[in-house]
DNA sequence: CAGTGTGAATATTTTCACAGCA
DNA sequence: TGCTGTGAAAATATTCACACTG
């Protein structure tokens, strides 16, 4: 029940915009350095300094959790991280399961920051029989037999998905199904998952054509900055090979009416 | 020269705006495996379903990069595989280098998903000289003396930093003098790096965070899906145990008149 | 008087809805 | 007729600037 009722509004969540919420652990990151020096109080200015961020957004974003600070002065150190833990939810700790245990999975497994604050890993599990049993940063990986099991055992909400982007949509359904309803991907897929259950994916490759997209930008920026309002690259669009199917008369055929700014490739013409 | 002209406005780039920049891999992703299949074209909403994202969204990406749909048909995959390649400078191939050769730095040297599109793993760096040599994904290990002569000897523009947290600004300020211009940061810090140069951020743990705020929102659903507007969690705040400086009398004193929606926490109170 | 908290102004992103073209 | 391309509207997010307060 209850599958799909509203369109999809869980995403803004009370009154704290996303994108407070996805800068709140940034902060805590900050004030916990800042705490471990025993700093007492920070300035939004400081504070801001250490996140990356501005000011303004910084007590913007404040505002919503409440008035934490006191005018004149800061804020308290200690109660911030206190209460930003509370709001993100890391005063209980989450179990965890990472399924996939290749180069990657045995990374995060590793990870130092994971376990840190309020996270736990509960379980490691892969498909490989070979891979069963054999500790990997200390925790023995189990084998994905016991998926489900494991899942409702320690009632693991969380699931990381460290997979093979072939089998990461099967992993995520298993893992739907046994209850898991928040998910970290970083397979390069599009997982598709009932209402309810939140995704979040981390991509390598996507960040770095990211990077590259604007790395050419810098390179076309050399001569007159200005002026240079000119097409990342005049390279030829190479003839498509059209193989098979819509050889003949359809599809690539009027492609010479586009309008973009210029840099206008030859039409394509199979020979 | 040219540092810090103006304040940053290389954040937005020609006409393009960031958000549908960081989708495009995403519609580039899709698009190469319909061309695998040999598809020979798509609808906005289909290729919206494989990209996980609404038509509309995708329409508007697209309008931005010139018109190169087919009204009453769609789009040629194609030719916007090469459109999308060529907007995200795709079409050259990016030298990359990864330093920190842990755990993670191993998994991202492996990742298939790195050599196969525009992107080449020129160097691996690691400062520790047992490492020096050994092939990791097939390429050896270099040391981190080494790590200037191999940037200017390959051109590299891009690096990836898979450091511990401790050394990330190091690395970074040695990659950025030596050339670098982007950068993808593992480490969970904040690089600080002069005007001109593009970071970009994979963090784990906030990731994460994120997940575990929307996960605590779903619990709290449980009961009365409309008036549910209580607080997180009304678990007490732990007294700060202020160590040495900042005991009597100042810091956590007014704490009183915090407006935040409701769950006062007890006032902080020295023993 | 330094520094928070926040309305108001601005900028960006998403969504709608429909004109126009193949 | 079906689907793109895009103005215009709505929703979000950022920034400004300043009243207010400890």
């Amino acid at each position: 029940m209850a599958t799909g009722r509203t369109h999809r509004p869980a995403t803004r969540s009370r009154g704290i915009p996303e994108a407070t919420v996805a800068r709140l652990p940034l902060y805590l990151r900050a004030l916990t350095a800042l705490s471990e020096r025993s700093v007492p109080t920070v300035s939004s200015e400081e504070l801001a300094a250490a996140a990356g961020v501005n000011s303004a957004k910084l007590r913007k974003d404040f505002s919503y959790l409440g008035s934490y600070g006191t005018r004149g002065v800061g804020y308290d150190v200690e109660y911030l991280v206190y209460q930003i833990s509370r709001e993100l939810g890391l005063t209980q700790d989450w179990p965890v399961v990472i399924v996939g245990i290749g180069n990657l999975g045995a990374a995060l497994a590793g990870y130092g920051g994971f376990a840190s604050r309020g996270f736990r890993v509960a379980a490691l599990i892969d498909a490989d029989p070979a891979m069963t049993g054999k500790p990997v940063a200390g925790i023995p990986v189990q084998h994905s037999d016991d998926l489900e099991r494991i899942i409702e055992e320690d009632g693991v909400s969380i699931g990381v998905i460290a997979t093979p982007a072939g089998v990461a949509q099967q992993v995520c359904d298993r893992l739907v199904a046994a209850g898991v309803t928040s998910i970290l991907n970083f397979a390069p897929t599009v997982l598709s998952v009932p209402d309810g259950v939140d995704v979040r994916k981390v991509d390598l490759s996507i960040e770095l054509q990211i990077l590259a997209f604007h790395e050419q930008r810098k390179a076309g920026e050399e001569a007159g900055a200005e002026s240079a309002v000119l097409p990342p690259a005049p390279a030829p669009y190479q003839a498509p090979e059209t193989d098979a199917a819509s050889a003949s008369g359809d599809a690539a055929g009027g492609k010479g009416g586009r309008k973009g700014p210029d840099g206008d490739v030859p039409a394509v013409m199979p020979a």
